[in-house]
DNA sequence: CGATTTTGGTTGTTCTTGCAACTAAATTGT
DNA sequence: ACAATTTAGTTGCAAGAACAACCAAAATCG
């Protein structure tokens, strides 16, 4: 390695060790949310997510291109997911009127009920593993530092779709 | 939801921005390194991350367990990956003259030179899309912040092991 | 209008991972 | 020494997600 790439390094150092709790932090985080919901609702946390997602939209409906790019998930991802989660009666399928290519996917009832008795399990939880461990001023900096980081990556992600 | 909770909420407001950054920043910014990894060495992150552990180990080796346990995989996972990673070249596996039981990852000349290859590409994309946006006092804050947070899951993670 | 392109979703296939069950080797207790 | 337990790793199986190829319905353009 070249010595400039040490003084790099070097004067990374402390913007490396972030880098590594992070991504250990976010493993061990998620992990431990997952099995909390998975072993309370019998919910994964990407199911959680879809439930939330149109829990908060209009109708409690969104279409699939939508409710993926919210997710993060590719569009064929979603494509099976929803099959799953319509098979275990969370969300149902309903095409638009308007565009017969579209179809949302719609909050059955059961997926509302499940989603009301997870949203506060899993909210405890996020308390409990992140933000109980954070000072107000830590809050925001983390917040402040994670939108200059996003920000670019969204904006390149808007541009070349993930599928 | 109770006017406790919605108290609560109120009161983490922050901390639930952080949150919903810190996730989507993690995803984000993890695709976009593995993408770059990716296209220009044709290596998954989580293969790079066992190059790195292994290199970094004395004798460019671990115990398979060992390994599975910092790359925060789990035991079979880790099996099926050294699989592949047997099979591409990267690492090899060896018998443990002590213990018969054992087996232990090594890395391969190859596997040796693609890290060398692939390291640098690596830090610059850390760099790029996640160091470069932190000052000083912002890493430090996380890095603070993330080891609170991580702190507990370790040791509960110890007790109960992954696999 | 009719041909071309773009958009929205699904399907085939493959990769990656986890859990539970299993085998073999070491360790412990007697 | 020997049965019982624990440890190390692998295997069968199933879930989840991505990519590419695909079909159908818009939208665009000549």
């Amino acid at each position: 390695m070249s010595q400039l790439a040490e003084v790099k390094l070097q004067k990374d150092d402390e913007r490396l060790m972030a880098w590594r709790l992070f991504l250990e932090s976010y493993r061990r985080v998620l992990d431990t949310l997952d099995d909390e919901l998975q072993s309370a609702r019998g919910l994964s946390l990407t199911r959680y997510d879809v439930l939330v997602q149109l829990f908060s939209a209009p109708d409690h409906r969104l279409r699939m291109n939508q409710l993926a790019s919210r997710i993060l998930l590719s569009k064929s991802g979603l494509t099976r997911l929803i099959d799953r989660m319509e098979a275990e009666g969370l969300v149902e399928r309903a095409s638009s009127p308007n565009d017969r290519r579209g179809s949302f996917a719609v909050l059955t009832p059961r997926g509302e009920q499940v989603f009301r008795e997870a949203g506060p399990i899993h909210l405890d939880g996020i308390h409990k593993h992140f933000a109980s461990h954070l000072t107000t001023t830590e809050a925001k900096t983390l917040a402040k530092a994670f939108e200059k980081i996003r920000g670019p990556l969204i904006s390149a992600a808007e541009c070349a779709p993930t599928d």
